[in-house]
DNA sequence: CCTACCGATCGGTAGG
DNA sequence: CCTACCGATCGGTAGG
């Protein structure tokens, strides 16, 4: 396992106790060569987490995979202990990933969160911070080669436990940012549900988009955020 | 095949273009021998509802199903052509039950449905009758026992085009009844999003329960509907 | 990363 | 419904 794959900036891989074996150091470290080897960890992970969305973890064999970037039956195994750390690869690098942008879309959103606001100005902000993590969150989900999230979704079953631990803490870190938006709509009466309940109502609303959405049907990202806005929040 | 087994009564079983073989018809029909046969049917059907669910449906072998009722691993196959016909039967039987019940539940809950009623009471009337529909779809969903419709709901890709049509038929049955009560809350303006994406954003809100609902925990059915409706609806 | 391979499991069947 | 069985496939490994 290679350490300095972005792939595996996740904290575990495997399910044993003691990760990180290591290959022989003695030779010239980040040469080309590995670099390239990163590439194909990258392919078969790319490629995984298509299979995986299309026809489920179970279904998929490991040679499906091999095939898909063309190697031979065996192969992936140099790269993944098991068939079971592929499916952690992509899921982890998934959140990872929708984390990542998650922050930069709400960075370029909320440039007035530091000035003084007044009340009305606050009620719209508020609001404008949620259009914002629904339309990123849909985009994750429903964008352009966006296999990650929706295999994270509907995979759960197929982690063993050590391995749903680390995911439940990157799906809090993901969803740490929306409570106190979804709080905020709540006490200013935009937002009638309890909090807590509905953050896993409108979740359900959004994730359950992988199963029916179709970018080639009428509606667009953009159309599902304001109806989703609109079914979720009054003025 | 039977096919005046209760589950048969689904359109069809298998996906070849011939079925009901039939077995000799020489005895007289309907004893108790024949009734025990459809029992061990629906034990099976049963069985494999609650496994499909735990594991899913590529995760669970036909022994597993087999053992669960006290069989050996091929005496399925006598009452079931295939694996694949033991999901379309869960399924299929899943949503049979759940429209008839839900056809109950209104009945019982509409009683002044065909009086004049001023704006109001209608008002009131379709959000009420828009309560019981969530609040039946929980029961389906949650309640004690019931692993069909989760199944459903998450097991479509193992169907063959064939049953995926029959159970997409199925399921604009369920959903007819609701259209209605969502194009009155949008005419009196207490749904504020287009109904056809109201209703696909509803159903992933709900359907998405079975992931995290929790029996032991807080929140009971009647909680989860009324803020669902919190959430949705505005008075 | 390939070749060659293994043990295990699986859906399904014949014959009673 | 059981017994006994089959062919296919699968995850994974040794050795290079």
């Amino acid at each position: 396992m290679n350490l300095d794959a972005p792939i595996s900036a996740a904290p575990e891989m495997s399910d044993t106790a003691t990760p990180a074996v290591a290959k022989p150091r003695g030779r010239p470290r980040k040469t080309l060569e590995e670099r390239e080897d990163g590439n194909r960890k990258n392919d078969l992970v790319a490629a995984a987490a298509k299979l995986f969305r299309k026809k489920g973890f179970d279904a998929t064999s490991t040679r499906d995979i091999a095939t898909a970037v063309g190697m031979r039956s065996g192969s992936p195994f140099y790269h993944f202990k098991s068939k079971g750390d592929l499916l952690y690869a992509v899921m982890a690098e998934g959140m990872r990933s929708a984390i990542e942008k998650q922050q930069l879309a709400l960075k370029n959103a909320s440039f007035s969160s530091n000035s003084l606001l007044n009340l009305e100005q606050s009620r719209q902000e508020s609001r404008r911070l949620l259009y914002v993590l629904i339309r990123h969150h849909f985009e994750v989900m429903l964008g352009a080669g966006s296999d990650f999230i929706p295999v994270m979704l509907y995979e759960w079953r197929s982690l063993t436990p050590r391995q749903r631990t680390t995911m439940a803490q990157l799906q809090r870190d993901y969803e740490a940012v929306w409570l106190p938006v979804l709080e905020a709509l709540f006490a200013s009466g935009q937002l009638k549900c309890p909090v807590k309940l509905a953050r896993l109502l409108i979740f359900g609303a959004l994730n359950w988009s992988v199963q029916w959405f179709d970018a080639k049907k009428e509606a667009g990202l953009d159309d599902l955020t304001e109806a989703a806005m609109a079914l979720f929040i009054r003025d």
